[in-house]
RNA sequence: GGUGGAGUGGCCGAGAGGCGAGGCAACGGCCUGCAAAGCCGUUUACACGGGUUCAAAUCCCGUCUCCACCUCCA
């Protein structure tokens, strides 16, 4: 069934390519972009109503996957992933806390983009704000409203909704049928049927002048869903390639949007990749209950963020993963023993330059972006690379260490990419530490050289407490950063 | 009620008719002054009950359990 490239073949057969879970039709498709070459791809960021826990990260970081597998594969690609900066909660925030909404949100929105930077996840092509395109948001509505898909609420409050009846391919996405979902809360007046959704919200008397915008139904806000639709088409135009978000979305958020782009004559999104959550037990997090995972709690645990990146892309996207801290320490410790390779070869041989991934690697990422499958040759070749370490085999280790580099650089985990590396500041600290180690390990060669194994011991033992390992090779001692006591 | 998923060895986690996933942990060995790291080997699987098939974690039927979504949560 596999057809496995011929032996020696270093590149990919144009015959294999890759193959997206597509959410409209719940099968796996071959992707093929609306532009030879050029693929283009809207995912929906965050509600910046306060900073992400690593659920939130897991989006950013699985879209990163195919995004960089994307580029590995020779594309030019678009992506954008927009900020929703106005919403109920900001505003009640802002209202408790007496701040303007767009301080709160823009406070949110730069640890959000800091959390991504020390995940590397690459910054999107553009990241724009919903409140920056209320325009084109005025404009989709106004399509809406002349084909019949729209109407603006009968009771004075400048509301305009979605006319779900008018479109008869509603719930086509998700596999919903409006008139067998559970009838919600009708709390919003004007609304013809419950099912209808808000395009346009029009401001309330309590809110701050700050939050609403002229409309020519009035002063108002948008609606959530209509952000979207706006973006992608004002970046992406009428018709592109992949649209993503969580699994919580497809329904009604990305139902919505089909509606309304489409509605609106927009041919819209060719593909709908989805990522499944992650959960944390029993409990959803929540910052009442105080068991909210974030960057913080995860330093805490001594995992650094390569390691947590790992661990949110190690399985299958469409997985959902149920967060436990030990599973994350397991997985830092298998990217350590990946790095801990890394680096010993290329202390042996020279970083190289990072080669050609395996065939089988390519495999399992263009059949849905395999990533735990594309992983397990990662740990055979560094299996390799090890072996040939320990022989002193320099042209084994060499090919090892290239095709392992590449490899990890497609996840984004290369250990020896700068972007983990060393400020100047930590890079001058290394320096220092490196000499005062240097000492100890001086003295302790001596202790070693009488056989003074007690002495030489106790030193040992002691730079472990302070977080330095120190491991004898054949080619000399050397010494990493562990854990400290 | 509707829609869509999931149950794999001590743990994490792929696979989806026949062939070793991989990692972590454990145990044994090699290496080491002892370690560490690494390498080799070993052990423990496919929720349950039927069925189809030469062959079933994989297909079919049934049962049990769990989860997500159903108007603003990635």
């Amino acid at each position: 069934m596999s057809t496995e490239p011929a032996e020696g073949s270093d590149r990919y057969p144009d015959t294999v390519t890759l193959r997206l879970y597509d959410t409209a039709t719940r099968s796996v498709r071959e992707f093929i972009p609306r532009e030879p070459g050029k693929v283009s791809i809207y995912l929906c960021g965050l509600t910046v109503q306060s900073a992400p826990h690593i659920g939130h990260l897991r989006s950013g970081v699985n879209y990163d996957v195919l995004r960089r597998w994307l580029m590995h594969c020779g594309y030019d690609v678009t992506f954008i992933r927009n900020i929703t900066d106005i919403d109920d909660k900001i505003l009640d925030k802002a209202a408790a806390q007496g701040r303007p909404f767009w301080s709160i949100a823009y406070a949110n929105e730069r640890v959000l983009a800091e959390a991504y930077r020390s995940l590397n996840v690459l910054p999107p092509t553009y990241e724009p704000r919903a409140t920056g395109h209320i325009p084109e948001m005025h404009e989709l509505i106004r399509r809406l409203l002349d084909a019949g898909h729209a109407y603006v609420a009968e009771d004075g409050s400048g509301d305009v909704y979605f006319d779900v009846s008018s479109y008869p391919e509603y719930g086509a996405l998700s596999g919903q049928r409006p008139e067998a979902m559970q009838a919600g809360e009708e709390d919003e007046r004007g609304k013809r049927d419950p099912h209808d959704f808000a395009l346009w919200k029009g401001a309330k008397p309590d809110e701050p002048a700050e939050a609403s915008w002229p409309s020519p139904w009035g002063r108002g806000r948008p609606g959530w869903h209509i952000e979207c639709s706006a973006m992608s088409w004002r970046y992406l135009g009428p018709e592109f390639d992949i649209h993503g978000g969580g699994l919580d979305l497809t329904f009604p958020h990305h139902e919505n949007e089909i509606a309304q782009s489409r509605g609106a004559g927009l041919p819209f999104a060719r593909y709908w990749v989805h990522h499944a959550l992650l959960n944390l037990g029993e409990a959803k997090m929540s910052k009442s209950l105080g068991n909210v995972v974030d960057l913080e709690h995860v330093a805490k645990l001594g995992v650094r963020p390569v390691e947590l990146r790992y661990y949110l892309l190690a399985p299958h996207y469409r997985s959902r993963i149920d967060y436990s801290d030990d599973a994350l320490r397991e997985a830092a410790v298998a990217y350590r023993r990946m790095e801990g390779f890394v680096r010993r070869a290329a202390e042996r041989v020279g970083p190289g330059t990072p080669g050609e991934v395996p065939a089988g690697f390519t495999e399992a990422m263009n059949d849905d972006l395999n990533t735990a499958g594309a992983i397990a040759y990662l740990h055979e070749e560094v299996r390799d690379g090890n072996t040939g370490l320990a022989r002193g085999d320099d042209e084994i280790v060499r090919a090892a260490l290239a095709r392992v580099r590449a490899m990890l650089g497609v996840l984004g985990l290369d250990p020896l990419d700068p972007v983990w590396g060393e400020t100047d500041r930590t890079s001058n600290l290394r320096s220092v530490i490196d000499s005062l180690v240097a000492l100890a390990l001086e003295q302790r060669a001596q202790a070693r050289a009488r056989k003074d194994w007690a002495t030489a011991d106790a030193l040992r033992d002691q730079l472990k407490r302070a977080g330095i390992v120190v491991e004898d090779t054949p080619h000399g001692t050397r010494w990493t950063l562990g854990e400290q006591d």
